[in-house]
DNA sequence: GTTTTAATTTAGATTATTTCTAAATTGCCT
DNA sequence: AGGCAATTTAGAAATAATCTAAATTAAAAC
């Protein structure tokens, strides 16, 4: 176990006045060293079943409404969750669902851009936006040609 | 029943090469007339559910395959959708759930453009693109400061 | 206008995902 | 160290979506 990643999980946590529970450091841990966007249920078995599913959907809520991680809406109905680095977006392919990082340079400003739009036709305040394009990935696309 | 509409959305289906069943006409004039942002159970009950679940996803699906439709991954974990007319995406209140449109005159470019990053970046084929943003609407800004 | 055929629909069961409840535990502040 | 609000837990419950195999149907072919 990376005693220096948790601390640093904790210090996060901290930063946007959440409580560092040990479910919390574990999960936060867990996101932060690994990027195969992962489900509540792999987070739930690559941590051994010991927290509890509902905590695992709790924490991962909390975690994403401060923006410390991404809420990945996948096609296959079930939500991925990606740790926040730098300004991304995801492609998602239709076929076997696997998830790739786009980075782009300007997109929290363009997000920014349609936030503000949002805002002003519809009187709500935007908070978290989500983008998601999917496709197919290299390997489906030679799959299907067959 | 509008006949004109079901024509309409005859045509519509047939453009698509999707065989006009009376199932889909039914369910695509329902959009076509309705901007309320239905889910699958609205749709069902507002059909006098006598359709089969199972035909309104697989209608729905068949819909927002081809860009008909647009499919709205909403926060409260069930799919919305709203009848295609120009581009524009969706915001969502987090406490309510209701959804408002957002037009955007350049939202289509800008997706070509961030379609385009994406196969670059992966290699993937990008077809449709998903943008959901979320955030408090007016009557829940009122709501939650009391 | 029949016939044919592939696509679609159906009922109902099944699976998967997420939320809820009430009790027990735990982090953090004083 | 003690107190309290927040969080976690086990397990049940609710919700959403998919699957199966048989029946039906739209549209092309004759």
């Amino acid at each position: 176990m990376d005693t220096n990643l948790e601390e640093k999980a904790e210090i996060l946590l901290h930063t946007y006045n959440l409580k560092a529970t040990k479910p919390r450091l574990k999960i936060l841990s867990y996101l932060m060293s690994h990027h195969n966007h992962p489900t509540v249920e792999m987070i739930y078995h690559a941590l051994n079943e010991e927290i509890n599913r509902a905590t695992v959907y709790n924490t991962l809520n909390a975690l994403s409404e401060v923006g410390i991680i991404i809420e990945i809406k996948n096609g296959d109905n079930s939500t991925h969750y990606d740790y926040f680095v730098k300004p991304h977006f995801h492609i998602i392919c239709k076929n076997c669902g696997k998830i790739a990082d786009v980075i782009y340079p300007n997109f929290d400003q363009i997000e920014n851009e349609m936030r503000k739009n949002a805002e002003e036709q519809t009187g709500f305040i935007a908070s978290t936006s989500h983008l998601e394009i999917y496709g197919l990935c290299p390997n489906c696309q030679i799959k299907l040609k067959k």
